[in-house]
DNA sequence: AGTTAGCACTCCAATACAGCGAGTGCTAAT
DNA sequence: ATTAGCACTCGCTGTATTGGAGTGCTAACT
């Protein structure tokens, strides 16, 4: 299907001017964008065989024309350019952000929460796994007279804390004996191998230490079960009631979807490259009908770690959003990785 | 005012029965759910005078009553008995807040979301304030070859955590003497006196170890400085969706209003007693015309630390969600205390 | 052949209006 | 004091009317 130069104007100039306005732009007002003269009427034969082609559509006979599903498509495969990020932008991303780069929950938490500031559409990240990876260290921290913290960090970029509790009074040096058996025994293990089954034999092989050590024992395979998941964070959903194409109802079918953690996760692992985009019914969700879904991975010390994604209508600003994303996801994994010094 | 008996009874059950149904309530459906025999007629006559004693307003002549915002505050006051707090939801609140009880604002964080979860209206919550604090401790956990994090706990319940990185590789060592070195300089010290020039007299005294941690004296004064504010973390405003009396425009007002923290946290620091209840146009705002607040206070050590709060249509249920934030705010304050080791 | 002006046609959106029914207030009887 | 009866009020729903934006087609023009 080639189009020719006229007509590929005339599609990006009505998907840029629908996404502008939301509303079903006609041909006079088409005119006026048009950054050549041509009258209505050429322009509407142009727009009738656009719709035939299946690009545009009417909501009905008298009203003027909206992009399809594949109109946008088109557009974004080939039409579009990207409106590359400004400076500007990069600092107000990497400003929020950067506070919250020594934890990877609170991280994502933050990207999420700028992405929908940013954007105003809703917006979704998830942390990083740790299933593939194996522990990188275990850290120990005093948190009251008998209790301490542990926190285990993985090689896929995670980082998880649990408190347990003794029945005897802690002392630095306890703690450093703890640190060193643990760290001796758990370093380089893989994370889906810690089970408590692993522990048990663990604690064995620590003869008298293993009764004392049981509470932090416990703490560390938690915390490696729950390095095991993702989080999905969620953020900005009341962005999309501002979108007046968006009635009471379908907002509450769309918000009880994103309330759903596993299926925005199988949302998010979609992928085919870095980034990608899924207009409406592409998404595979009848609830995202008239919505639009742009995921881009992030990578951990070169492996794919997680996915930032943006959740608004169709009638997006995809040209800003996907440069912002791309630069996000970017940043992203490279503070976790760094923060893993796996660099 | 004194009411009679039988109209306290009325207005009582058009306020429950208001509440159930959200359609104004008129004497026939009433008088089925009254518990002794009257007529319509006899009811009408008592909702009459009911209303010319402003607790109860007709939306328009011909439409049932609804309870004045004066009439839900007479049923709040001296009608409504609290439900007590079942078995079951006790065990479902701490299992939902418990894994986060080691970071004051993971819990609390936590605490607006199960507390959005459960009422189905949305929540807020403040994390505690450092100000009138002293530093408890300041741990310090290594997380990779050239940064570590300091984690400073202050005496009023706060844990604030940052990172800092050395030009030179750390080592255990090292750690261990900036850990004693820190404790022994800031123990003790109120949090509100770790300024900038705090720091930079404590700088001095250290003498030649001051360059190398000069970084982590840094990241000490910011987490300082961090701690004195308090977060304030909103959840579940799209459950306020699902109430029909909010219209889209009304829908967007509230949560404009959610969005802007410094207004929450003025709302919040409303107090009178350890709950409260605002109604309407109680809480002085305008876009909260029609919704209620239930504000309880939380304390750390016998003080008072912080607040969460329910905010929903002005048809609540006042007498089972009470209950439930008095137990909610109890075990975060309990958790707190005992985190900080101030029992 | 491609472009354009003119015009009849379509269909939504806004407005007006009638009829229904839930609920009230009043009156008169109990 | 309570209750049955009844006229009245007023929002809601459904139907008819109208205005206007936008289209598709045709015929004239370049």
């Amino acid at each position: 299907m080639e189009l020719s130069e006229r007509k590929r104007k005339i599609l990006a100039a009505v998907v840029e001017l629908y996404i502008a306005t939301g509303e079903p732009v006609g041909s006079k007002s088409l005119c006026e964008t048009l950054g050549f003269h041509v009258s209505p009427a050429t322009v509407r034969n142009e727009m009738s065989e656009l719709s035939s082609l299946g690009l545009l559509e009417q909501p009905h006979t008298s009203a003027g024309r909206v992009p399809s599903q594949k109109g946008y498509r088109v557009y974004i495969d080939s039409l579009m350019k990207i409106h590359p990020i400004s400076r500007e932008e990069k600092q107000y991303l990497d400003s929020m952000i950067l506070p919250a780069a020594y934890d990877p929950e609170k991280l994502l938490e933050g990207v999420a929460r700028v992405l929908a500031s940013m954007t105003k559409y809703a917006a979704v990240s998830t942390t990083p796994s740790g299933e593939g990876g194996v522990i990188r260290a275990v850290q120990l921290v005093q948190t009251s007279r008998r209790t301490a913290m542990v926190i285990l960090m993985t090689s896929a970029g995670t980082m998880k804390s649990r408190i347990f509790h003794c029945d005897f009074d802690l002392s630095p040096e306890i703690l450093r004996v703890f640190f060193r058996l643990l760290n001796e025994k758990l370093a380089g293990v893989p994370v889906a191998s810690v089970t408590p089954a692993y522990m048990q034999t663990l604690a064995a092989s620590l003869g008298e230490m293993a009764m004392m050590m049981s509470s932090a024992l416990m703490a560390v395979s938690e915390a490696a079960r729950e390095s095991m998941h993702s989080d999905v964070c969620l953020n900005g959903e009341v962005n999309l009631l501002f979108y007046p194409e968006f009635g009471q109802s379908e907002i509450r079918r769309i918000v009880d979807f994103l309330s759903r953690p596993s299926e925005l996760c199988r949302l998010l692992s979609e992928r085919d490259g870095a980034l990608r985009v899924l207009i409406g019914l592409e998404t595979k969700q009848p609830e995202l009908q008239d919505s639009s879904v742009i995921v881009s991975h992030y990578a951990v010390g070169g492996r794919d770690a997680g996915a930032i994604a943006v959740i608004g209508p169709t009638r997006m600003n995809y040209s800003r959003i996907i440069s912002n994303m791309e630069y996000l996801s970017g940043s992203v994994g490279r503070m976790l990785t760094e923060l893993m010094d796996l660099d």
